[in-house]
DNA sequence: TATCAATGTCGAAGCGCTTCGACGTAGCTG
DNA sequence: CAGCTACGTCGAAGCGCTTCGACATTGATA
């Protein structure tokens, strides 16, 4: 690297060394036209040698594909980071398979929607975190590029959402719960900002925790709570004290469960527990625990899979709800 | 909308509404040559009436900037979750001040690097979570690129490292400990997988630790510590077994941090804790807990701020290490 | 043997933007 | 009033890539 010139190698370095033409190098890459044998070992060989790479703003003009797909996260109160993390995963190992990057854009960047709908810059936009009644939802619809929420709005006009389906989690959840012979069954939920905000995965539990409970007969009572330590314990509380009946418990809050399992220890009761969330984190408590499976690595990247699929070609919006799993914990230990 | 034909506006439809060329658009956009107020209101009125947008990959083609920066971010298993977030944050929104975006990628995406360091599709890199004898390392000194990394590798090679200064961290804590009349001073630290890996911070804290350690004549112990409840228990169990005089603790886990404060209440013992964590985090803890401030997001931030320096101009590589700072709980609650 | 399709390759025209040099047109100075 | 220097604007040349139509070949078919 003497002298430090280093000036990029461009596909025209490549067709010279090779011997073809700058299109007969591009063919090669994108197979979009055939090519023998030897004269795409030749061009191999040149790309190899000179250390070829595609620039990718050329490309993107060229294209008008820019091979970047944005993510737009929540990074605020109320969410679990350790879920936010397993989509985030989901998404970007996914991205990668299609060849792929990822942008990260966050929620309370509000200009960040505008950057990237009006084109250019990505090739399709993943929103995470999707409540009932969101602003971002229009925003997205009368984009160019196809859009896929995590989550399910109120109105979800045309666009593509994957999500688990939290309502039929409310409902396996009090099914168990009621078939184990408990009569009064507790819910202790998402922290009470996610619920005033109608986070759309948080209402929809409620509801099909609900509707179960009534049809099963079984007494309920619903808890908000922080995801805190102190938030865990104090919700236990309030429920106890509130329902001192209660014997079965789904608690869907990551963050407050291992308090709510100490605060349940200690005060000697020992209600039968479901809980919603990742495996890891039902696996990580000091208790073998029945858990619903939040799938949150899967869900990140089917809402990929959508996303390209839209990318391709002309496919019809469609909303997938993955379909929730209860799994009991190991027996032996 | 009528007709969905929507051919991209751009910047010369600009040109040809304001009445100008091309070039004066672009310098009203750059602000790199003069335009008088005049034409500059009328391009601008222009450019809000067709609601124009630069086509990013035509400006990183013509201009060889992307104006997006690579964040490397680790999503493994040891790493806090939490604070990785604060991190992300903190660069997402510094990016977004220098009107930058954040291009995401993962600490096992291998080809990532490659795609990222040869040029065209970032301005700079950003990586967490660096290792003491890192492999990407040489990696990125060898890009063209500026990068910053945060952590601080065995070598830093002429490379831009922030991070915080671990080292006067462990001191800080011995010191304070120490100043209390504690002699035997415990350490709960990472998990044993980043211990292993001599994740430097790891590696860093520890050495101030002993240094203080041995200068102030006091004993101490130091545990590993899994990031689970099980791990936060056991480590405390395994510390008071070996070391059972330990009267003052330093805990920098942030996952197993309320169990171990939980296990300590537990044991009846209640050794003076400083703990190594965000601010937040030791807020969320049920007892008011002194603590060092792990400021993840300015760190983030500072990332950014040294990147940005280094693509304006020629800015030698530098180290930043924050002083660490000790925070007392508030004393009424 | 003339014709045609298939196959492989090439040339050139952009994609939308930045930037450099050049070109007026003022307002100064001497 | 000639000769300058600023200042504001324009034209045109790319940046590196994709893609379309055209152009040989070749082998098979009539």
């Amino acid at each position: 690297m003497i002298g430090r010139v280093k000036r990029t190698v461009t596909i025209d370095d490549v067709a010279r060394e090779a011997k073809v033409s700058t299109s007969t190098v591009s063919y090669v890459l994108s197979g979009k036209r055939p090519i023998s044998a030897p004269t795409r070992k030749r061009v191999e060989q040149a790309i190899a040698e000179l250390g070829y790479r595609p620039h990718a703003g050329a490309r993107a003009l060229a294209s008008s594909r820019t091979n970047t797909i944005a993510l737009m996260v929540p990074l605020r109160v109320g969410v679990n980071v350790h879920v936010i993390m397993e989509f985030v995963g989901g998404v970007v190992a996914r991205a990668r398979d299609f060849s792929h990057d990822v942008l990260l854009l966050t929620q309370d960047d509000v200009s960040g929607l505008d950057r990237v709908t009006s084109g250019s810059i990505v090739d399709a936009l993943v929103m995470m975190d999707v409540e009932a009644d969101d602003p971002r939802v229009p925003v997205v619809a009368a984009a160019d590029q196809p859009s896929v929420l995590i989550g399910l709005p109120a109105d979800p006009e045309g666009l593509s959402c994957v999500d688990l389906d939290f309502e039929a989690a409310g409902r396996l959840a009090v099914r168990h719960l009621a078939a184990a012979g408990h009569q009064e069954i507790g819910l202790i939920g998402a922290p009470p900002e996610v619920m005033a905000r109608h986070t759309s995965y948080a209402d929809r539990l409620l509801r099909g925790f609900r509707t179960q409970a009534e049809l099963a007969g079984v007494a309920i009572r619903v808890e908000p709570c922080e995801a805190s330590p102190a938030g865990g314990r104090a919700a236990v509380d309030r429920l106890l004290a509130k329902a001192p009946g209660t014997t079965g418990l789904l608690v869907h809050n990551e963050g407050a469960l291992p308090h709510v399992l100490a605060r349940l220890a200690e005060t000697g009761r020992q209600p039968d527990v479901v809980a919603l969330c990742p495996a890891d984190v039902a696996a990580a408590q000091t208790v073998p625990l029945a858990h619903i499976e939040l799938p949150a690595e899967a869900i990140g990247r089917t809402a990929v899979d959508m996303v390209m699929a839209r990318l391709e070609g002309e496919v019809p919006a469609e909303t997938r709800l993955l379909a929730p799993a209860l799994i009991q914990p190991r027996p032996a230990s």
